[in-house]
DNA sequence: CTTCACATGTAAAGCGTTACATGATTTG
DNA sequence: CAAATCATGTAACGCTTTACATGTGAAG
């Protein structure tokens, strides 16, 4: 009669995505990719199986499709259920896990040996780039919240999460000028 | 005959912890919490077993300790070997694998009901105040390096990710009151 | 004499990705 | 008809944490 671990957020992900709009286990994943791809991500051989369990927990149902398949196999849509919503709701109460941040980034930097140091500025100017390249991605988001969910509930929510997504690029590429600075001046 | 995986960092954290100093587990624990602790962290389960297959490997060795117990049981000293800081510098050069972002906090905001911020926005209070306890432990940190570092030859990428770590506190934080400035206008 | 800090290690379980298997339909 | 896209699902593996087991010496 132990508490049992329950650290998962898997299924609240999928609860979350499900209760914005039903779709499959498919849609799930390219949704989850375009919408919260920045700070979250599932991967198929988590979304089918959590499907599976949450539909047997009675957390979501099967439903016809609205949009039925363009190509391929047929799919399975699922939307939540009232005690899947309950559920949702009680998860975003309870405080969130803050999981151990792991950069191998920064972990290279930290042992980066100073006669060597181009090796890691490469790495460096990578970070850069990508992030650089995120920026152009927000903008796209930002653009298309605006003009399809400018009235919906949650439109500030989402929002919110593109603005960290901003912050925090600009956050690294500051950090990323200032230490090829500092490395360029040192050699 | 296949490409093995080979993604794992932790040896890689412990070897370049045990080329600033030899070590033993429990320090590795110690020093990786003190030094590498904002963008990494290890726990016991992996650094025991990854010390024994490090030695089996001939990349750590045995060593007799520089600083003996205090107290309790005797300890076990490993220090770098040529064959592991060549392994160490190899790995160096390698891009970074970048781990998929997962913030359980920003999930929440995500999901939040626009009815039920409030809940929500308890967490984002909290985020804010774990940055800035953080941001004071950053100072103490920085005065140490300045202090006990300031000659050693990898002073500047230990500044460097501890630059890291402001940046990223300073962003968090701005982004909480924004968002917590929004949310209040919007009630 | 009990508690705390030091210290090492193993076992089990959870989480997550990757690779693989399968198959239908559209597009070139 | 080949390739790409849509779509679902399983199996294997690897990484990591948590819990447990064990034991010592110092401090209060």
């Amino acid at each position: 009669m132990k508490a049992r671990k329950r650290t998962a957020s898997t299924p609240y992900s999928i609860l979350g995505l499900l209760a914005i709009e039903p779709m499959s286990g498919y849609d799930i994943h390219r949704a989850a990719n375009e919408t919260i791809g920045h700070f979250w991500s599932e991967s198929f051989g988590q979304i089918y199986p959590t499907l599976a369990r949450l539909a047997k927990d009675g957390l979501v149902r099967r439903v016809a499709d609205a949009t039925p398949a363009r190509a391929g196999r047929r799919r399975t849509t699922y939307a939540t259920t009232a005690r899947g919503r309950a559920a949702l709701a009680a998860w975003r109460k309870r405080p969130p896990v803050l999981q151990p941040p792991r950069s191998e980034l920064l972990l290279k930097v930290f042992f980066c040996d100073p006669r060597r140091a181009q090796d890691v500025l490469l790495h460096v100017r990578a970070a850069r780039a990508f992030e650089q390249a995120r920026r152009a991605t927000y903008r796209v988001w930002r653009g298309r919240i605006r003009r399809e969910a400018a009235d919906h509930p949650s439109r500030d929510a989402w929002l919110a999460t593109l603005r960290y997504g901003e912050l925090h690029a600009r956050a690294v590429i500051q950090w990323c000028d200032e230490t090829l600075r500092a490395f360029a001046a040192a050699s």
